[in-house]
DNA sequence: TTAAATACCTAAATTTCTTAGGTATAATAT
DNA sequence: ATATTATACCTAAGAAATTTAGGTATTTAA
């Protein structure tokens, strides 16, 4: 693994990004997804997971649908109208922050 | 301002980045530099940079050095050995964190 | 002479996450 | 057969980092 450090903060502004582009995800997939698309670096764990996936949902930003899929229980979870600009409020807020990092960090994170 | 959330866990880091530049700041100049560096987007808190400061004293990354200057006490930060190859692995880090980002975040992060 | 800037600091409360559990079913390996 | 791994949900105690809200003191600008 590595810096998990780094990644606090992170977590709401990734959950939202990933429910825009799928519409529809549960939260085990959502682990699975994180996990192949940064190919093991990041790991969520459900710990952390969870309590935000509720918080979200307390705060308006996500509904649930639940749904069987061979005997298991699958919670859904889908942006709401409000999520949905949420969820474009902080991706942005994030591509901002790392302009706003290379400033202070210049060359180091322009290449690759 | 804006997204506070999102520097949590990156304070240690842009603390050893400015002082591997500089080699000696004290920590009112340190709030001033980034301020200065990022247009005022992110405003260090005293309450946080000082805990930091001497956090980073007591794991022996840095050292201080008292000067007086023109009335006033400056206590100025320096990296130690440790402290050095402390920060170049920070930097690294940081710089991989936001390549991996990038894989969530594609196209967002690319451009600019 | 009052406010703002410079310069240091701490401590309570909050937020966020890790660690360490717990429950339960399905699929795979032994 | 049966034990382990993967799938799927969850909570709660504790740790770590930061915010908020103070405090002290000198110099400079209004």
């Amino acid at each position: 693994m590595y810096s998990k450090e780094l990644m606090k903060g992170t977590l709401k502004t990734i959950v939202l990004k990933l429910l825009k582009e799928h519409e529809k995800m549960y939260g085990y997939e959502i682990t699975q997804k994180v996990k192949d698309l940064t190919q093991d670096k990041i790991q969520l764990t459900e710990g952390a997971l969870y309590p935000t996936l509720h918080k979200l949902e307390s705060l308006g930003y996500v509904y649930t649908e639940k749904k069987e899929y061979n005997g298991r229980t699958r919670k859904y979870y889908l942006l709401t109208e409000s999520g949905q600009a949420e969820a474009t409020e902080k991706i942005n807020e994030f591509a901002e922050f790392v302009l706003t990092m290379k400033f202070i960090f210049n060359s180091k994170l322009a290449a690759e």
